[in-house]
DNA sequence: CTCTCTTGACTTGTATGGTAGTATGCAAGA
DNA sequence: TCTTGCATACTACCATACAAGTCAAGAGAG
């Protein structure tokens, strides 16, 4: 297994706390897919691994499990869960029902300090156009960020990350099919329609943007019928 | 403090875990103000009430840390969370986002057994009026999700669910403040539209009547300055 | 009286040991 | 060949012990 940005010298002089190390680290490795849909991780080894204790690790699980990333099976093990249709179709849902009227809220009051940050965003992604997929999904995290934000709506943007937590690990998956290009246009389109000040474009956008791993679910499954349920 | 439903004797004959019955009591707790925003509880004083050692406490606590219910402040003690005005705004928000799409869902394919199912919840609604609020509650409750598994968003559903734990600490305390009956109302023309397939109709009545809380939240803050932030 | 510092009683964080439940492989028997 | 029983080696769950940070009360100096 490999776990990169921790170790065990660097565990006993970062400030912040084990549990939320480990967190950080495994979540990141369950969506980048280093750790693969029903893989099996115990704590034993997880914290022999890192040169800690097994309740730290226990509680960072607790964590991974409460947002659908582990399965803990009591006497049985932990396992990365598996990918789950109905989950990721609810988690895009929810996502875009949510995005959808933050959208229409900056579109109905377009500020133009917001505005102009955004195309910032757009410039950059332009840039990112045949770079890594890991980076432009970064990028892109970042402006989604920025949408909430600009709306006033940090809490809710915890529930958009935990969603996009349960889409990423597909998208990551499918970063071969995916045109960043198109995507970009996308975002493009939406930053448009919310200068403009034209409630239902942005919201038109937002969705059928949103709507785009509906075509690579299926095909993600065929491929790697293994990480799904 | 008063915790119902729980005692020392029943924990090591029932199967579930003693992690899962603390966690459900205490939320449970926290919700009916039983444990009044700001209080402080240890983790050691809770598992001796229970008779159990601290480490199931513990993560209880983290779990219910995680949804906001409780602030786990290091070295320090564990509260529980004093009502964030930004937070039960944004769960408000988007809740409605989330159940809006629900309803417009079911009424552009409105079901018969489920228009059904949903009529029999308004009598046994409507039966209420007059009774206690944490009766309606329970059946408020299962009327949404009624909406909620008739689109098929169980899933989504769990979303919901969170977000109402941080509205229901407040509609808790505003108790004396809103008439049961207007709700039923409210119900009674969100199901009419969608047996009628009115979408739009449907839409706006989800939205209205999950603003109703935005007159309460600052009669409570008024009424109850020391539960918030 | 006021301020500073120390002390000790808290708190949560982490480590470790013991227990009960589960999967698995092998051997004995049908 | 197939089934059954059992030993064994896991697992997560819970209890207990220790570590480290926080805070307030009180002693003592100015």
């Amino acid at each position: 297994m490999q776990l990169a940005g921790l170790d065990a010298a660097s565990l006993k002089t970062v400030r912040v706390s084990v549990v939320d190390q480990l967190y950080a680290t495994l979540r990141g490795a369950i969506i980048d897919n280093d750790l693969s849909p029903g893989a099996r991780i115990s704590e034993t080894e997880i914290a022999q691994h890192y040169g800690v204790s097994r309740q730290p690790v226990r509680e960072a699980f607790i964590k991974l499990a409460n947002e659908g990333l582990l399965e803990i099976r009591p006497q049985r093990g932990t396992f990365v869960a598996k990918i789950s249709r109905p989950a990721v179709m609810d988690a895009r849902f929810v996502r875009e029902a949510v995005e959808a009227d933050i959208v229409k809220l900056l579109a109905q009051a377009p500020e133009p300090t917001l505005i102009a940050d955004l195309r910032g965003h757009l410039v950059r992604q332009r840039e990112i156009i045949g770079g890594s997929a890991r980076d432009f999904m970064e990028a892109d995290e970042a402006f989604h960020h920025t949408l909430a934000a600009g709306a006033g709506k940090e809490n809710a943007w915890r529930v958009i990350v935990e969603m996009k937590a349960q889409m990423d690990r597909v998208r990551f998956l499918s970063s071969m099919h995916f045109s960043v290009a198109r995507l970009v246009d996308q975002h493009t389109q939406l930053v448009d329609a919310i200068a403009a000040g034209d409630a239902v474009g942005a919201e038109q956008a937002i969705r059928s943007h949103l709507r785009g791993i509906l075509q690579d679910l299926p095909i993600i499954e065929q491929e790697h019928p293994e990480y799904f349920r």
